[in-house]
DNA sequence: TATAAAGCTATATTCACTAGAGGTTTTTAT
DNA sequence: ATAAAAACCTCTAGTGAATATAGCTTTATA
């Protein structure tokens, strides 16, 4: 039987963090001591890294939820598990185009920024110049 | 003088968002029209725009309460705002490399999917697999 | 047996918004 | 001038995924 702070410590978990994930019904209610305690089972070791593997992929809550459920079931068929895994694929390759566009425009602005007064700074004029920005949104009529 | 509105629709920003920057007092409080609706100059428009244009480039609202505090004060040093460009520099491509390794596990682990059932499904054995994770967090003395 | 470490509940906070209820003002059309 | 529609107002609560705090109780160790 093994303690809050033993599973914390073991998934790189804090204990406030399992707490909160029993809250909102990720894992089961653990047994308790009689001084009112949780004490928890291998099992729900596993759960609970299972869970953290999940986050650690980048999965959301809601994600690791459906994926728990289909461990459960092993007769389901695997394709659900792979569309949800798929589903993340494409959205971490969306992330990182927009990031890596990010980068180049920080870096541009901050090669162009020669610490100067701010007056001239480059980096505050980039943010100050809406010239483009402006008309994404609004060039019609005004 | 233009009403919120207005200003929501030229920076690409929804109504409740630019009442909120107003209340975090990222915004000035603007004038108001007898009846006490919002009515606002075009610096107030064009400081919308700087933090927007921030937030584009991933700024925290906090990081764009100083860049916005510079931007004010054109006698400091420029290379206070360099220094924040550049932490969120730092900071993106952190989260790129982070991304690309979750990328590579998540294309093996769909790679090696094959959609027969879940007791073979090779993305929730790969979550279940928590040989490496867990000593990653404690491999001492247990 | 005393004390320290770890646990407990409950509530609030974070970040950056977003949504909704329920009401008022302004604009537009007739 | 008036009616209706569009836009505005405040206030409150919710999102995701935790994290932090206060004040208390239980368990483990010396």
């Amino acid at each position: 039987m093994l303690t809050i702070g033993t599973l914390a410590r073991k998934t790189g978990t804090k204990v406030q963090t399992i707490r909160y994930y029993e809250q909102i019904g990720l894992l089961n209610e653990p047994g308790r001591t009689a001084g009112g305690q949780r004490r928890y089972a291998q099992s729900d070791l596993d759960r609970l890294a299972f869970v953290r593997h999940g986050r650690q992929l980048g999965f959301s809550l809601d994600a690791i939820r459906d994926l728990l459920g289909l461990s459960d079931n092993p007769d389901q068929s695997c394709s659900q598990a792979d569309s949800i895994a798929q589903q993340q694929l494409v959205q971490v390759q969306q992330r990182i185009l927009r990031l890596q566009a990010l980068e180049t425009e920080l870096q541009r602005m901050i090669a162009e920024c020669e610490g100067g007064q701010t007056g001239d700074c480059r980096v505050l004029e980039v943010l100050r110049d809406h010239s483009e920005c402006l008309t994404d949104h609004d060039n019609i009529g005004e």
